[in-house]
DNA sequence: GCCAACGTTGGC
DNA sequence: GCCAACGTTGGC
């Protein structure tokens, strides 16, 4: 799950009350139904884009499975959308909580340098989804890499 | 700030 | 349904 750190990054989370805090804001439909596969209990890399050092912060854990994303009924919200509305929701969120921030963030340089992670959507041409699968060699590889630091 | 790559919009 | 124009993303 990437999100912009000057906007709302792993440090953020860590200070919201029981470290949770709903993601607002997908409007792409690829992502939001990646967003609607999630379960309780799932587990997603924290990725901070368009920054300094673009990569991954941490782990964060899926508190609920995807509910209306309210911020889509606001008309004073950026991100309102006057096609979505209570009775007929378009967009959706999920709450995450933070499970870890790793010590040292395992950077897209560091990524895409790394042979056996070729193959991760992250990395993938013209990738612009904010929200993607991870499989589970690839999360293993990102582990092993952390744990390297 | 630049720009490639993509998604979305809207005229026809 | 096509496709050009436009807006957005995100690394650099």
């Amino acid at each position: 799950m990437k999100t912009e750190p000057d906007a709302f990054g792993i440090a953020d989370l860590k200070k919201r009350r029981k470290q949770t805090e709903h993601w607002d804001g997908v409007r792409n439909y690829q992502a939001r139904n990646f967003m609607r596969a999630m379960q309780p209990g799932d587990q997603a890399f924290f990725y901070h884009s368009s920054c300094a050092e673009p990569g991954i912060a941490g782990i964060a854990e899926i508190v609920c499975v995807a509910y209306p994303d309210f911020t889509a009924f606001d008309p004073k919200d950026p991100h309102y959308d006057p096609r979505s509305f209570a009775a007929k929701p378009v967009w959706y969120m999920v709450d995450v909580k933070l499970a870890r921030e790793f010590k040292l963030p395992v950077t897209l340089a560091r990524i895409k340098a790394t042979p056996a992670l070729k193959n991760m959507r992250l990395v993938q041409r013209g990738n612009r989804l904010s929200i993607m699968p991870v499989t589970a060699k690839e999360w293993q590889t990102i582990l092993k890499l952390e744990k390297e630091d």
